[in-house]
DNA sequence: AAATAAATTTAGGCAAAGCTAAAAATAAAT
DNA sequence: ATTTATTTTTAGCTTTGCCTAAATTTATTT
């Protein structure tokens, strides 16, 4: 049985393992739990006990088969009690985060099959990211920035890469949300600025709204 | 903000405190936390410092009105997650208590109030127990013991004292549950054992049966 | 009213998870 | 290749919430 401090290290690694092949740095999980470097150096001893990563002095961690499990099975929940929130709950998508956080460590495997099962087992949470089912297995979205999109291709919105409240209100403001259609008209030469369509209506946008929105072609 | 663990005592000593003029011990709430009396004293000590108790060397405890306002919350919230465990994910009422005994401390007042507006506002859990609203007022519900019900007398099934697993699985493979009618139709002197109808069929139980059961009459 | 029993509190410790400050290892720069 | 800087680890201390064992207070007997 895990701990809440241990469940939290985990699902951090996890997180700053997506797309990394090297092992992950103390200072690394530090700043993202803010927390301590040498606190993290006595978690990271208690995990590398219980085999749950692997961990050689100095040379950083990664996690084992039976860590990226349980790891998986913490996003898992937080997602799903993200879907829960928003769509049952009415709760808005840049609110849910916290609470997600402190949900995801209820212990009760019937519980969160019983949630998924109530929910319609949803692939994706309200952000996009995709939820393990209860193996492990998550379905990988063909995603890409829309600033990568070509000019003139159409494309649908299915998530962001910052997930602050700022971005996620600004993003409700501009009536941009999740399932909406998407094209780049033009990128102005002079400011980087990118005049793009949501749905029916234009509007003008910085470089770094584009660089931090999920899109997927056709 | 309250820990997780100054929450169970809270609730524990508000549970304690039900139809209790005087001061609830030590050793009482040790039994019912499951710990140590000194463990039990440490935390006294903690409670008192913070004015949700009032507590003087070994005369045992009361809650002060903050003390009584944060307690109801916490059972507002174990409570309300019964409501939602065993009507939107059909948890069995026996399966529920675990599990809410963790949701319960999940710190959200928004949550919770969207949570109840989800279930309609009710006003009981599972178990017939009153569920207190946002300003902690719970409606005192008109009960009694089926066995101090008179003979004949027909009533509606709205509780039960002993919330134990065994008694709820019992009950459920009686035919027993909420809002089912219930009349006791004869004692027999001999062993004490009640003749009683259910709804329409007639059953014999003991008299610890009907000591554990909370009926309402019209 | 003593004496015994039971309940409660104190004193001293332990494990978890954090911290600071100092030491050690690795990486970067001259 | 040293020196300097950065990263990581160690050592030792703190708080929370629990424990055991001993001391104290209250309750119950005789």
């Amino acid at each position: 049985m895990l701990t809440y401090s241990e469940e939290n290290y985990l699902k951090t690694i996890f997180h700053l393992s997506q797309g990394q092949k090297h092992g992950i740095s103390t200072n690394a999980i530090a700043a993202k739990i803010e927390t301590k470097a040498s606190s993290v150096t006595d978690m990271i001893k208690k995990l590398n006990e219980k085999k749950l990563i692997k961990y050689q002095k100095y040379q950083g961690v990664t996690l084992t088969s039976e860590g990226l499990m349980a790891a998986k099975m913490i996003v898992r929940k937080h997602r799903l009690w993200e879907v829960f929130l928003v769509e049952k709950l009415n709760f808005n998508w840049d609110e849910v985060h916290d609470v997600a956080e402190e949900l995801e460590h209820i212990k009760s495997e019937k519980l969160i099959n019983k949630l998924d099962a109530f929910l319609g087992y949803p692939t994706e949470d309200p952000h996009g990211d995709p939820i393990p089912d209860s193996k492990g297995d998550m379905k990988m979205i063909n995603k890409q920035l829309l600033s990568e999109l070509p000019i003139k291709k159409t494309a649908i919105c299915i998530g962001v890469k910052d997930s602050s409240s700022d971005f996620l209100q600004y993003l409700d403001k501009q009536k941009i949300s999740l399932g909406s259609k998407i094209e780049i008209l033009e990128i102005e030469p002079f400011d980087q600025s990118y005049r793009i369509k949501i749905n029916d209506y234009e509007i003008t946008v910085t470089k770094k709204i584009v660089n931090n929105l999920f899109v997927k072609t056709n």
